[in-house]
DNA sequence: GACGGCTCCAAA
DNA sequence: AACTTTTGGAGCCGTC
């Protein structure tokens, strides 16, 4: 898949030109070149859009918000900073040039992303990028590709650069649509668990008669609630002894201070989180724009950024995401996509059977390997996590002996971490080597003059690690399957489209991390999740290739975001 | 007053 | 219900 021939090189040469190159599909320069001022390159880009070129550019956070404002959509693209993290680190790709050169301004992309000044010109490129930025942008390709072709399996990483790359169109374009969002139901949402919106620095008025009703069950007429150390020594003081505020600890307690304190907190998480303020800073014109950074995870998940908080948007405030008239949200989640991520990475037949009638869970009962489905379900998150106590620990040698293959893909996983080693998911990225710290600690620990108590504490660090390892093959497996997903769902969407801009015709509107939105006129939901289903499908078949394991999807088709699940 | 660490909670 | 993973963000609180 990568890379496809006539790749476009956009460059800065100054402050204001950009230099568009084509190259041939060996990857070199055929000498067309095009040299456009910063107002013509939207158009530009448009014109030979048309060839349906691969875009290899620096970066797409950087160039394709500005495209898109002017109505510019673009194919396919090299995302050179994303491509470049991932080559950096890949197993398949340690023996690479790239991996053996110095760390250089590839490498600090996300950081530079966030110093960026919020608003500037789409040319107006920083100093050290202004000199030679095509001849970088070039060399930078050039590594990359010699990289994959170089890797253990150059197929598999290719997928996943351009599965990245397709990611990052997606996240720019979904930042683009927004997620249609309903201020005025919001505002109601908001009134019935506060009251109204209180005058700056003022309590409203619910959340205010909550504290009261605290202050007097627990006497403690001036608590701040807020205050985790004010809080545990007013309710010492009561009698309750806890050793933190955590809501799951204070349910455990009986006192006729608890019901208000769960209460209060409850409601001012709800003010401070996606209350009045958030509404202000983040919807505007009837749109929720978050801003997403695919691969801000280092297992590939993607985070957001921006004070939305776009992958914790509670489900007490989805009532508010509203669909436009005439038109449908198709709601779509993979089911247990992480254990059937398991199933398949290890070609444990048994797991992969246990899933195929539909609730990975219930077939795992029925194999007669727990007893209950809640048992099979902490049973897999405790494998998947490392669980070692609890429920969750205990049932884990039932676990393995039903599913030894699966329980040894994260077993090992998390054995490497434990000496130090990386692991890598199935396309190809591999997990950071732990920190020098980590590795101070570890051998200290065999020192002569390493204590008991600095042996058990690096033991402790070691197990940390591979709990964090052994969740990264699976939740890293897992966010690449995402990826396709979207990339192929993508592509689908903008083959079936009728509107001649994006938002015309079906599209994503919010993505979070198993789960799509796609805003669809009410008369294509059918064909919207048809679509879904099969870029599902076809995901499967890109990761796992013939395997058995299936991905099933829950769709749902709602006018607002609330009604589904 | 700015900053970083900590606690808590939302999501998957 | 958590345990056990990855995050972002608000508020508190001690330090500079």
């Amino acid at each position: 898949m990568f890379p496809r021939p006539r790749g476009i090189v956009p460059s800065g040469i100054g402050s204001q030109r950009i230099v568009l190159q084509r190259m041939t599909a060996g990857g070199a320069l055929d000498g067309a070149e095009q040299e456009v001022d910063e107002p013509q390159l939207a158009a530009a880009v448009a014109a030979l859009e048309r060839q349906h070129p691969r875009w290899v550019w620096d970066d797409t956070s950087r160039w394709y918000p500005r495209l898109l404002a002017v109505h510019v959509r673009v194919e396919r693209c090299v995302d050179l900073r994303l491509s470049h993290a991932i080559l950096r680190n890949s197993s398949l790709t340690a023996g690479s040039a790239l991996a053996a050169s110095p760390a250089c301004s590839w490498d600090r992309g996300a950081l530079e992303r966030l110093e960026r000044p919020a608003e500037h010109t789409l040319f107006d490129f920083d100093e050290e990028l202004a000199d030679g930025a095509g001849e970088d942008t070039l060399a930078e390709f050039a590594s990359q590709r010699a990289a994959v072709a170089g890797a253990d399996d150059p197929a598999r990483i290719g997928l996943l650069l351009a599965a990245e790359s397709a990611g990052a169109l997606v996240a720019a374009e979904m930042m683009y649509a927004g997620l249609p969002w309903r201020e005025d139901i919001h505002n109601e949402i908001l009134e019935s668990h506060l009251g109204r919106r209180p005058a700056p620095g003022q309590r409203p008025e619910l959340l205010d008669a909550t504290l009261q009703r605290l202050r007097e069950k627990l006497e403690a007429p001036t608590l701040n609630p807020d205050s985790p150390s004010e809080l545990l020594k007013a309710l010492a003081v009561a009698g309750l002894m806890v050793t933190s505020t955590r809501s799951w600890e204070l349910k455990k307690l009986i006192h006729p201070a608890i019901e208000p304190l769960l209460e209060y907190k409850k409601l001012s998480r709800l003010l401070t989180a996606n209350g009045w303020h958030w509404l202000d800073a983040n919807v505007r014109d009837g749109r929720f724009h978050p801003e997403y950074v695919p691969g801000g995870v280092v297992t590939g998940r993607w985070a957001s950024t921006g004070g939305g908080g776009a992958l914790q948007l509670p489900k007490q405030i989805r009532g508010a995401v509203v669909a436009d008239a005439g038109w449908k949200f198709v709601v779509a989640d993979a089911s247990q996509l992480e254990p059937r991520i398991l199933a398949a990475l290890s070609g444990d037949r048994g797991m992969v059977e246990a899933g195929s009638a539909g609730d990975l869970y219930a077939g795992i009962v029925a194999s007669g390997a727990v007893e209950t489905r809640d048992q099979a379900k902490v049973a897999m998150l405790g494998a998947m996590y490392g669980a070692t106590s609890g429920e969750s620990g205990r049932l884990m040698p039932k676990l393995t002996k039903a599913y030894p293959k699966a329980i040894a893909l994260v077993e090992e996983a998390a054995r490497a971490g434990e000496r130090g080693e990386v692991v890598t998911t199935r396309l190809g990225r591999s997990s950071p080597l732990p920190g020098a710290a980590w590795r101070a600690s570890q051998s200290e620990a065999y020192g002569e003059n390493a204590t008991e108590v600095d042996a058990s504490r690096a033991r402790g660090q070691a197990r940390g690690w591979g709990r964090f390892t052994r969740n990264f093959v699976v939740q890293g497996s897992a966010a690449e399957w995402a990826l396709c997903w979207m990339a192929n769902l993508r592509r689908v969407l903008h083959e079936q489209a009728t509107g001649s801009w994006i938002t015309d015709s079906p599209h994503l509107v919010f993505f979070m991390h198993d789960e799509v939105v796609v805003h669809s006129p009410a008369d294509r939901v059918d064909a919207v999740e048809a679509a879904i289903r099969t870029a599902g499908d076809e995901a499967g078949r890109l990761l796992f290739g013939a395997s058995p394991a299936t991905f099933p999807l829950s769709v749902a088709i709602v006018d607002d975001y609330g009604q589904a699940k």
